[in-house]
DNA sequence: GCCAACGTTGGC
DNA sequence: GCCAACGTTGGC
């Protein structure tokens, strides 16, 4: 199993979006960057878990979890004209762009920050916090993954 | 709104 | 194939 962060800007589509989706699905469309969609093409299986994150937000960060529920299919949103991800180079017989179907695992009691994600030892080889990062889809390892899930999920509630 | 960093485009 | 110009991303 492998593990992903993948960003959106919550004013386009948020976790609440995907949690309140019909069986909390939906399709990842949307992606016009070829080594993201080189990952949802190539690398993304069924079962894989992803970090939600927020991107262009006050404060920026990540919002919850969600797992890969639909490997690889084409991106429909390329053909329609009247979409924002319009792409006339890709047509139903000869796809460019493609999408995975997420669906919701959780939403964190309380975002976990950008500020607090680099605040963290454990995860400082994390390709979010490097500088000029700017892919929508990245790979995540597991200790990262479950170092975010960690600090998602606490209270909290410090000691003393 | 600013702007650094990156990706894409297109002339040559 | 080079690279300047332009568009986009996304934190701040």
């Amino acid at each position: 199993m492998r593990y992903w962060l993948m960003k959106s800007e919550p004013g386009e589509f948020s976790i609440e979006d995907l949690r309140d989706a019909e069986n909390g699905t939906a399709c990842w469309d949307g992606v016009r960057n070829y080594q993201a969609r080189n990952f949802m093409r190539d690398d993304m299986k069924s079962g894989d878990r992803v970090l939600f994150y927020h991107s262009n937000a006050a404060p920026p960060g990540v919002a919850g979890t969600a797992a890969v529920v639909r490997e690889a299919y084409p991106d429909n949103s390329a053909w329609d004209a009247e979409s924002p991800y319009f792409d006339r180079r890709s047509t139903p017989e000869n796809p460019v762009w493609v999408m995975v179907d997420l669906r919701f695992e959780s939403r964190f009691p309380r975002l976990v920050p950008l500020a607090r994600l680099r605040s963290r030892p454990e995860l400082k080889n994390m390709l979010l916090l490097r500088r000029g990062m700017r892919l929508s889809i990245q790979p995540l390892t597991e200790e990262e993954f479950h170092a975010v899930l960690a600090l998602g999920t606490d209270t909290g509630e410090s000691f003393r």
